[in-house]
RNA sequence: CCGCUUGUAGCUCAAUGGAUAGAGCAGUGCUCUUCUAAGGCAUUGAUGUAGGUUCGAUUCCUACCAGGCGGACCA
């Protein structure tokens, strides 16, 4: 409907001269301007030397004419010339209800089997993406920072997949690089106090002491640096030369024990993980097609050497104080677009950007050129995500929009970042454990769902990039603008459906029941009907633009819609003539709802 | 010092260059003999500062102020 719409817009042009002109057609914000909205006129007027309003009227004219003729004919109510120039489309009774009646057929799929996972839209069909996301590392605490990946990443897969694109998820594990020297080192120095590796694996929670560890090298070097004696500062130093030698020994697999210490800490992790992922809801299925790679698999030579050769072979590699980095613009640091990226450090070992340039190229063979690229991390990494894909696109990697940094703000304390080689940080575990512990006060069936519907929704209902400083009660909101909320008013909704199926009313939106026959003439369903009708638009434009938010804005109007119709509007009552219809709105609502909800990676339980 | 980013109500956040800047929390007053009151109804309250572009700016541009994050062998 929105495109006959549009492309009846642009043939009203046609009579002016203009045969290629773009038309938006919005969803104003307020119900009393209409179903659709257009802004054609105001910025087309200077251009063709009219007033907007007097385009506008000319436009509205054509437009009937040509509606008459056309598909869209009974369906527009009024189209209509408002305020500086809009253009002004409402539908009538009729076409709303047969797109809400639309709406219920496809969300439950074929038949009445559960499409539930099936598509919304396909606009993009044919295309593939992999999203990599979450990515923790091995032998460090999954925190509050990289829960935002994990669920920002998480409902932007879903969204992609929803809008017809195969995707890939891949869960990019820091299982590598000088960190790995400097914790091989503490295991080795103070290992012993856990009873050594074995002692460790056996220990309730053996991350904990491998973090603890790692803290305690950073705090020993820092006090150490700290100190006025001369002796602990090159302690200090050596400490991490070794740690550096360390790692170069690892990288170059000649040491059957490190590699030993090396795998077990991944084993352990990798477990940690899998707990944390099922409690999130969020997986990694390779049945589905998705990978958890970690670094580790980049830095052989077969995968390192094509990297090599394809930076050298555009003469890009340029050695700089020892290392191997690459230029954006001459050796002059005046003409540069970007700092230099390091490729290869001076020892001669990898670094991160050797690392991703090594996986990304193994994508491209993997999944094809035509491969879209996506990166959902911090923002503290915005600079090295420019000098990446500025490398790539000089590679000849990708074309422009073809490779994505999606960006967000990070956790951090009132009072400053948080750290893990500080020991600063909060453990994504204890955060599950509180919230279940709330939840479980008004819920105890489904405390898990409700815990980490608030968890994800306080996420997702803000544009990513803003920061967040960390709250409990804020993160674990459960009234107003939440997840529980939302849950409530799907299950909720369905408990009306259950009650008028126990009643004999079959929900029924009938054909041509238009205005002043079994459509009742109330406000609150008119509101809701056409606010949800706007569904598949909101998913195209939040998966187009990659904002999980525009989905959770979009939610939360749509719960407070259908709250006030169903606390003003009576539902289930066998003699209401009305009743068939109101249940078929409340059961568009309910499906359309938890669509929605799955969309963001929430699930709605059964009861609440 | 340079770059990126954010600044909206007491607090936490919305608002693809549009119409009267929306919510939630907190406050105040109503509302459960009725399919779920985690709800609903009413009410108080805001675009950092100064310019510019535009028919129209919270949104784009410039400067300033304030917070955050980056800036070569960590990721």
């Amino acid at each position: 409907m929105k495109d006959e719409i549009i492309k009846i817009l642009q043939k009203t042009f046609e009579p002016l001269g203009i045969s290629d002109i773009s038309v938006a057609l919005d969803f104003p914000e307020n119900a009393e301007y209409g179903d659709y909205t257009s802004n054609v006129a105001m910025i087309n007027a200077k251009r063709l030397g009219m007033k907007p309003v007097e385009l506008a009227t000319k436009i509205v004219a054509d437009f009937d004419k040509l509606v008459a003729k056309a598909s869209l004919k009974g369906l527009m109510k009024s189209v209509s010339v408002a305020g500086p120039g809009f253009i002004n489309f409402t539908l009538t009774a009729e076409a709303v209800s047969k797109n809400v009646q639309e709406i219920s057929r496809e969300l439950n799929g074929p038949k009445g089997s559960n499409s539930l996972k099936g598509q919304i839209s396909n606009i993009g069909a044919g295309k593939k993406v992999l999203i990599e996301y979450s990515s923790p590392n091995i032998a460090k605490p999954f925190t509050v920072g990289h829960l935002r990946s994990t669920i920002i990443g998480d409902s932007i897969a879903r969204i992609l997949s929803a809008t017809g694109y195969s995707v890939i998820r891949d869960n990019h594990l820091g299982d590598w690089g000088t960190q790995f020297g400097k914790l091989l080192v503490a295991i080795e120095k103070w290992g012993d106090e856990f009873g050594g590796l074995d002692g460790i694996k056996k220990s309730e929670n053996p991350i904990k002491i491998l973090v603890d560890l790692y803290v305690k090298f950073h705090d020993e070097v820092a006090i150490m640096e700290d100190s006025e004696d001369e002796k602990l500062k090159t302690e200090a130093e050596e400490l991490v030369t070794f740690a550096r030698a360390k790692s170069k020994i690892l990288e170059s697999g000649k040491d059957p024990i490190i590699s030993e210490i090396w795998k077990v800490c991944v084993d352990l992790s990798m477990h940690e993980f899998a707990l944390i992922y099922t409690r999130l809801g969020v997986s990694f299925d390779p049945k589905r097609g998705d990978t958890q790679i970690g670094e580790s698999f980049f830095v052989t030579p077969d995968k390192i050497n094509p990297v090599r050769d394809a930076l050298n072979a555009k003469n890009l590699l340029k050695e700089s104080e020892g290392a191997k980095v690459v230029f954006f613009g001459s050796e002059d640091p005046k003409s540069w677009k970007l700092p230099p990226l390091i490729v290869e450090k001076s020892d001669g070992t990898s670094i991160y950007a050797t690392r991703d340039l090594a996986a990304d190229l193994y994508r491209i063979n993997t999944y094809g050129k035509g491969l879209i690229l996506i990166n959902e991390v911090g923002a503290e990494q915005n600079l090295y995500f420019k000098q990446l894909i500025e490398t790539e696109t000089m590679l000849g990697w990708f074309t422009k929009g073809q490779r994505l940094h999606i960006a967000h703000g990070l956790y951090r304390f009132k009072d400053g970042k948080m750290s893990t080689r500080k020991g600063k940080v909060i453990w994504l575990g204890d955060i599950l454990d509180e919230a279940v512990t709330r939840a479980s006060k008004i819920n105890a069936d489904s405390a898990n769902d409700v815990a980490v519907a608030a968890i994800k929704f306080n996420d997702l209902k803000r544009d990513s990039i803003q920061d967040i400083v960390f709250d409990w009660d804020e993160m674990m909101s459960m009234t107003g603008d939440s997840g529980p909320y939302l849950q409530y008013s799907c299950v909720r909704a369905k408990a009306v459906i259950e009650k008028a199926k126990g009643l004999g009313i079959v929900a029924h939106i009938g054909p041509g029941s238009g205005e002043g026959s079994t459509r009742p003439k109330i406000a609150q369903i008119d509101l809701l009907e056409r606010y949800l009708i706007r569904f598949q638009s909101v998913v195209e434009f939040a998966g187009a633009s990659y904002r999980p938010n525009v989905i959770a804005n979009y939610l939360i109007n749509l719960a407070a819609l259908f709250n006030s119709f169903y606390s003003q509007v009576m539902i289930a009552d066998a003699k209401d003539p009305m009743a068939a219809y109101k249940v078929a709105v409340t059961q568009a609502f309910a499906m359309t709802m938890e669509r929605g909800l799955d969309l963001l990676g929430i699930k709605v339980p059964k009861k609440m």
